[in-house]
DNA sequence: AACTCACGCAACCGCGTTCCG
DNA sequence: TCGGAACGCGGTTGCGTGAGT
């Protein structure tokens, strides 16, 4: 059975809003609250579809939107970001306040894609990097990086979900996952945070239970995937993890991600991410 | 002044996910 | 457990505007 679209487009304006339109989807907003939104259009008396509705608000009238040019400090975020989240400009969105998806989804492409189509981003990693310990790493996971560069891989441009994430029976060992392992663990402010730099180091980047969640259900590169996934149909496997949860710390010393060690060096001392921020430290 | 082209951004569209009865 | 409704996300489109000729 097909899905009945959202609303009637009979008699709906589209395009751009009006500010008469702007006044009232406020105005209603403010009196009943954000959400029903398929019901929104009729009860404000707009002639929009809900989704134009919720869209507009999200993005424009919405209390707290920041607009104007996108700072450098916010472009090296972005562009961080995506290096790790890959297109969940949602999620990118949310580690910088006052802006919206759809304009960091614009900017991305408008200008970051286009520098690094260009090879202009290096100038802008470069710069991140002077006082950095990672070197070699600021091409990783990009698209048209030099071709000698060690880490190498595609860049998947179509997001796609993870639901089940499968983990390599080698991680599973050197980890000791076990099945009931989860998030909770890893954001504990109890004792356990305690000597755990990179605890603290998630913390500080408020990798909560959403946000690691989130990152286990990223875009991972296909090589990596490729090389570590084992697929195993058994699902009393420990080594299938529904929803991903997974400790990052090995009890060994030696920590191995799916996506590679270059992404998560245990050889750096964590430290609070304004300290990164401040220092130009490349973090990922 | 008129035209063309490129660019930026707001809005639209389709689809996946979540919610709920 | 299932199916439909609602929501949310990311890709794409199209319009307005400014620069160039």
């Amino acid at each position: 059975m097909g899905r009945s679209p959202c609303c009637s487009k009979e008699g709906l304006n589209k395009g751009a809003w009006t500010a008469l339109e702007d006044k009232i989807l406020t105005e209603y907003i403010n009196t009943h609250g954000e959400g029903k939104w398929r019901h929104l259009p009729k009860r404000a008396g707009l002639k929009r579809c809900g989704k134009s509705c919720r869209l507009r608000w999200l993005n424009y009238l919405r209390p707290g939107i920041k607009r104007g040019n996108i700072t450098s400090d916010e472009e090296e975020l972005i562009i961080r970001l995506h290096n790790l989240l890959g297109n969940r400009w949602s999620l990118i969105a949310g580690r910088l306040p006052g802006r919206t998806d759809n304009e960091i989804k614009n900017y991305w492409n408008t200008n970051i894609g286009r520098k690094l189509q260009n090879g202009g981003a290096r100038s802008t990693l470069n710069t991140v990097q002077q006082d950095g310990n990672l070197k070699n790493q600021e091409w990783h996971h990009y698209p048209n990086h030099p071709p000698d560069h060690k880490g190498s891989c595609l860049f998947q441009t179509k997001a796609t979900r993870w639901t089940k994430v499968t983990i390599s029976k080698d991680i599973t060992l050197q980890n000791e996952i076990k099945s009931n392992v989860g998030v909770n663990k890893i954001v504990s402010p109890s004792s356990e945070r305690k000597n755990d730099p990179v605890l603290d180091f998630m913390a500080d980047l408020e990798m909560d239970g959403d946000f690691f969640s989130e990152l286990l259900k990223m875009d991972l590169p296909e090589s990596s995937c490729h090389q570590e996934k084992k697929t195993v149909e058994d699902n009393g496997n420990p080594n299938t993890v529904d929803k991903g949860y997974l400790s990052p710390k090995s009890s060994s010393d030696t920590t191995h991600f799916p996506w590679g060690d270059s992404l998560y060096d245990t050889n750096f001392d964590f430290l609070p991410v304004t300290t990164f921020m401040e220092s130009g430290f490349d973090w990922f």
